[in-house]
DNA sequence: CGCGACATGTAATGATATTACATTGCGAAG
DNA sequence: CTTCGCAATGTAATATCATTACATGTCGCG
């Protein structure tokens, strides 16, 4: 595990790089468009590689727009949780982390006996640059 | 506005009805289901009301699930962050809030001159209960 | 009554995701 | 080398979630 871009296969390649070049999420079905050239007829082919991708921790899922990004830091994987500010304007999507938060969303878990697996934090709003105009 | 329960048309008392009485999210299809026997036979029926309830804070949409709940404390809603805890063997749901990490989130947005509108925090996991199983 | 505002009814379509089954590629076991 | 097993892939069909478009109903008010 801990894979790298090396391990990837072609379809996962094509969808990562997908992701990394576009300026903000895409859904599966535009992933899909978009690599039709490279030989893509179905969308199990897109959700095939971003389930592994996703696995891999290169690739995130925006519940709130049923949308997918590439990772902002696929290096430094503290990935205990991540959240997401996303700009309802121009799409872009800022992805941080807080270990304030991760720990009091923790002890919450821990008082409620609750074993966490996954964490979704999105904050939909509108960013710096959009929020200017 | 701050509808109350009074307020409400009958599509939505409906709907609102069948979320408190589940024991846990349902589906906008699952609710257009359970009300075939009261007239209803489109989803847009159940969409509506659903975006009306949404709007007077009495339901809550599951991002996660693309489901929705009725809300755990309909009266006392000063919480202008709210968080789900969502258990995946049971589908129960626990619906918390946190001044922490309202802080914390502010905080970042404040930082970094995002203006942010609306914030989803869901926890997906095992309770007490199903854990101990 | 005549109008406007809002809720509702109905059909069709669009968007997102999964199931089922056949096939291919490739390394390990024999 | 051949066969087996496994993971990835290809393809079609279907399931699930959500919206658009347009017609109709209801009710308060001038
Ligand atoms: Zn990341
Ligand atoms: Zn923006
Ligand atoms: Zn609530
Ligand atoms: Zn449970």
């Amino acid at each position: 595990m801990n894979a790298t871009h090396q391990d990837l296969t072609r379809n996962q390649t094509l969808v990562l790089d997908t992701l990394a070049k576009a300026d903000g999420p895409l859904s599966a079905y535009t992933i899909l468009d978009r690599l039709r050239g490279d030989g893509f007829r179905a969308p199990l082919q897109v959700y095939r590689a971003l389930e592994k991708l996703l696995g891999f921790g290169l690739v995130h899922r925006l519940e709130s727009l049923n949308a997918f990004v590439a990772c902002a830091h696929p290096h430094c994987h503290a990935h205990g949780l991540i959240a997401f500010a996303i700009c309802e304007d121009c799409g872009q999507v800022d992805e941080f982390s807080d270990a304030v938060v991760r720990e009091r969303l923790g002890a919450w878990s821990a008082d409620n006996g609750f074993k966490a697996e996954k964490t979704t934090i999105e904050i939909r709003g509108h960013c710096a640059n959009c929020a200017a105009a």
